[in-house]
Formats: structure tokens, sequence, C-alpha cells
DNA sequence: CGCCCCGCATGACGTTTGTCATGGGCAGTG
DNA sequence: CACTGCCCATGACAAACGTCATGCGGGGCG
């Protein structure tokens, strides 16, 4: 039996530090490359094809799920995951679709992670039983494509007359999906509802 | 020699997972003791005495820097670290006055991170020179107490009703306080001042 | 001591925002 | 084709917000 190949991709160098215990323990996993930014891991699995590509959420360049979809086009054979600290519902379901075949927060061990890419590169699914209740809980996102729009140029606690000009939309339409927005989401306004889209992960 | 006692806690399991990896290359560390949150972590460093503690910043509980000065009291003879994802300049100052010996961002490796532990427990101080810099260059906060203890109350979006009553305010002083907050920190509104004093960790 | 500066606190005033009613255009569905 | 839901826009009114003038009290300085 061939070892699987894996590729991983994170900031945190001490995260790629655990493959290093990982191998220690597990003899049927190789690590071929390692990167720490997105385009980074991009190119390091053009050169190295590897069988599994575990890949941070949050990075410098392109976030994980951008790179998963990229490397769905260019090496159809590799299968890919997500890790990540902050488990957003949202992204959950923006890294399905993407076509990601696993879905793990950090705080699961080395032993863990090692059995998940088993299961990964044997054709499988796995996702966080945690963060999969909080996803269907969660349920879709309520907004329509504008008010999303809107609500992320409100992001940053810009005011209405600048949004306005950004989305090239007259003052009043900005309030209005501004303010179903907020109703949708049981926020007191916009701000409070931008805080609670973030986390949902739906913005 | 005998070996440097080491109590790890972080909430991200393949963090704690790296020392293992540590220890196989680096034979005067012992880690005697891992926690994953807070509380659970000053109850280890009681029952272990550790020499050296590497905290995380961002913990379940009670967060890194408010263990280290719980640490400090109770055992005066445990030098403390702080690792994080997120280097904010006010962060670090903030570690520093409460005595803990080093700053050091994720993206260390183990083989690093083993450096500086050895470093700290010899009793010398270790702050990543990225984070440095950022900190001397940000510089202090310009916030007095009350506008950062109302610029707090305000950072999850609530009205300014709700904060004058959480803060036993009149709503005029508290729309002072916000915007004397905004303007210093050149904010156009109190939701920008929010974010920007997060981003330099001065909330 | 008298002085001034700064932090703290408040109410008043004009502006921005949230909300609601209303209406027209446009796509998808039964 | 009628119907429904989304998009875009407008105007009006009340509530929330930002800004200013003002006053009080304590610490540093001449």
């Amino acid at each position: 039996m061939t070892a699987i190949r894996v590729l991983l991709a994170d900031d945190e160098h001490l995260i790629r530090g655990a493959p290093a215990a990982l191998l220690a323990l597990e003899d049927d996993l190789v690590v071929v490359a390692e990167a720490a930014t997105g385009p980074e891991a991009l190119a390091m699995a053009r050169a190295h094809r590897p069988d599994v590509a575990v890949l941070d959420l949050e990075m410098p360049g392109a976030d994980g799920v951008s790179v998963a979809t990229s490397l769905r086009a260019e090496l159809p054979g590799c299968r890919t995951m997500i890790v990540t600290s902050h488990g957003r519902p949202g992204h959950l379901k923006r890294a399905l679709t993407a076509g990601v075949r696993a879905f793990v927060p950090k705080t699961v061990s080395a032993r863990q992670l090692a059995g998940i890419i088993r299961t990964v590169h044997a054709g499988n699914r796995y996702v966080d039983p945690e963060l999969a209740a909080d996803a269907i809980s969660a349920g879709d996102s309520p907004l329509t494509a504008r008010e999303a729009e809107v609500l992320e140029l409100a992001a940053d606690g810009a005011p209405v007359a600048e949004i306005a000009e950004r989305a090239s939309l007259s003052q009043g339409t900005v309030r209005n999906y501004l303010s179903a927005a907020a109703s949708k989401l049981g926020a007191e306004n916009r701000h409070a509802a931008v805080r609670l889209a973030r986390e949902r992960g739906w913005v």
C-alpha cells in the first residue's frame, strides 16, 4: 500500500508542525508540500499533485474555499478539506458547495486529523458534528442578493450616503435594504445586523 | 541538567500537538500538563507547578492575559508566555504589563518555540520583532477610561439608550464620549471607531 | 493661593437613520 | 395570462445620533 500524499496549507506554522507528530505515529501518510498562503498552496499543489489538500480557512492571499474551488478545477483527483479555528455555519455551507470533502475545527487532535485524512482519501466526507448541528439550526441566509451586498458595504460602519454611492443606489433604497436585512435577522439596527450576519457566515 | 517543565494551554488541539513533535527533537523540555480553557490552565498549573506556562491568548473561559496575572500571583516562580494568531498591538502591551515574558505569533515553527521557551526559562524576555514594531508605531491608546468603557459597551451595535443605562450615564454623556472617541480615532462614527479600536487592541 | 488644563457630565439643536406606505418594472411559476 | 416575489425608487415622519456650548471638580504649576 502506497502512502497518502498530503498538502498542508496554513499560515500558522505551529499547525503545520502538527503533522510531524502525525508522521511519527502514522506511516501511511506523507506530507509532500507545505504552504503559508493561498497562492502558495495552489502553486505547491500544481507542483506536487497531492492526494489530499488540507487547507486553512483564513489565510493571507486567498481563503481556503477559493483555493479549494481552483484546485477542484485544476486537479480533479485531489480531495480537499478545510480546517479552521472559527466554525461559522455559513462557511461550512460555502465550503461544501465548493466541493470540499471535510470541514474540521482546529480543536481536533493530530490523531483524529489523520483519521479524517484517511476517510477523505477513501472518498468519503466528514463534517464536525458540532458544526453540522450549528449549520442546520442556523439554516440558510434569509437575505436577498442586494440585501447582502448592501449589508456588506455597511460592514465597516460607513454612513448611508457612502454606501449609496458605492452601490449606485438611492439613499432611500439603501435604507430600505438595510432595514429589511436588520428585521430579517432580528437585529435592532444595521450594525447589530452586520455582526449577526458575520457570526453566521452570511456576509 | 534537569528538563524544563512546560504547561501548554490552547483550545486548538492541533497546536497542543506541536510539542509532541518538539519533544521528539528536544530532550530538555517536558510537557507536564495541557489545558484547553483558561480555568483549566489555572487548575493544571496549581497541580503540576510548571517552570514555563505557554498560554493561548484567545481561550474559552478566561483569556491568556488574565490567566497570566492569576498565575503571577499564585506561582511567582512560573514564567508565562503568550502565543496568538492575531497580533494586536494593544494585546502585546497588556500582556507585558501583566508580567508575561514572551509574546509570540503562531506563525513560528515548533523549533523556534522551543528556543523561546528556553530563553524565557533562562529569565530573559522575547517579543516577536514584527509585533513589537507594530506596537510601537501604533502607540498608546488616546482614549480616556470612560471613553474606552463606553466604546466597549457600544461594541455590539447597541443603541445609545441601552449603553447609557448599562453605564449609569445620561444619553447625552454617552453620545459625547462616543463622539470624542470617534474623533480621536479619526473615525466617521462610533461603529467605525469600534472597529478601529478593536484592530489596535484598545478595547 | 490662584490659575489653567483635563476628565467627567448634561441638555439643546440640527442631521442622519429607521420605518412605513406606495408604486412601477421585471422574471419565474402555476 | 395572472400572480407572486424581488428589485429599485420616492417622500414623509419619528426616533436615534453627532456636535456644540456649558458647567463642575481635581491635579499640576507658577
